[in-house]
DNA sequence: GGGTACTTTGAACGACGGTTCAGCTTTCGG
DNA sequence: CCGAAAGCTGAACCGTCGTTCAAAGTACCC
């Protein structure tokens, strides 16, 4: 079963040379393999392309998601997702994916779920920030986490391609002022605050 | 001189196909004409999308610097930009230079280019509008562009793809809540009481 | 140790599309 | 008119992959 490499490699290939600049070829030698073995796996280039950015996002959410649990409160799970966006720019394959959307009705589907699934992460936490009365309580979650997540987007895409108007610091800054100022909350601190407190 | 046709057809092939998926025989054809024509103009297809992507974004640039000139006030000035870039969401080639721009220098150069230009129409709004006392005096006015437009970018590409989430009364309101909260001024209902007012 | 399903390979096919080219038309200055 | 430059054309060329295919491993079960 050499799905998971291939998928790997094609992700990696993929920010390496471009969405459309990505030949089975490149796949099958990163991956060890020849072209007609990863055909053998994928119907055809299409499908191996929107899977593998697929896979890759799963990847990351799973990753992120799972860094949320060690957080005690809210605040400090925003700064953890702020901080992993920022630390890992990925948006290279977020922007091959959003491209592909806009002529692919399969890569727009499965965009559309994998951003409800991002955001949802968002969402979640404004819910428990609320309760806990971290947060405002008259914070819509949805919205909120649109807004946090959009923002992000943004900027991330400034970050990746190297504008030299942002900085990875700068862009943390002002993410962390916009979600402070939606949720009227301070949030900036929670990861030191609780590491040094507690 | 058939230049400007050419590019005019090459970006609305663009839109309506893709980047990669754009033949030169696709721009020949809308733009009146033959592959072999469009090569005499430009040395290659790489060439021919790059100078598309740009002479388009040059040309909406260009448009909403001159709806800014009638406005009076910053805040309308604002205003005037947060509408057009509603209202006309033509995110879609943005996001194929972005796509472009991660692996061709040439439009990497060029979308940095353009997107200072982009951001200085807000940068000098924004001056002016703290040389009027509309905006708060500490504001700084790169700082305030680079958040507003990377705000826009990323509801821009959630509109454009059709997020489910987001409608363009909600983006305009998103943004208009965060250029307030950043300049500490109301800039809501700016247009419409020009328009009752003066 | 033979059968069966799974996996991979090398080689070749075929289409697509960028690019070239030799020549035709048009424009325009003198 | 003439000739040269500019603009364009149809036709052909040719490289580059995606994809197919028949045959060869490979693993596993009875």
């Amino acid at each position: 079963m050499r799905k998971p490499q291939i998928l790997e490699a094609a992700a990696a290939v993929i920010t390496e040379r471009g969405l459309s600049n990505t030949r089975i070829a490149d796949v099958a030698e990163r991956a060890g393999t020849s072209a007609p073995a990863v055909l053998y796996w994928f119907d055809t280039r299409e499908q191996l392309l929107t899977a593998a950015l697929i896979a890759d996002e799963e990847d990351f959410a799973a990753r992120v998601g799972a860094r949320l649990e060690s957080a005690s409160s809210a605040a400090e799970k925003l700064m953890l997702l702020i901080d992993a966006t920022v630390a890992e720019p990925r948006i290279d394959l977020w922007i091959e994916l959003w491209a592909r959307s806009l002529h692919d009705p399969e890569a727009a589907r499965e965009r559309l779920r994998r951003d409800r699934v991002w955001r949802s992460l968002f969402a979640e936490v404004v819910v428990a920030g609320r309760a806990a009365g971290e947060f405002d309580a008259g914070v819509d979650p949805d919205l909120a986490a649109l807004s946090i997540a959009s923002f992000m987007d943004g900027l991330s895409v400034q970050m990746t391609l190297r504008d030299p108007a942002i900085t990875p610091e700068l862009m943390g800054d002002l993410l962390v002022a916009h979600a402070e100022s939606i949720l009227g909350a301070r949030i900036s601190g929670a990861l030191d605050a609780e590491a040094v407190g507690a």
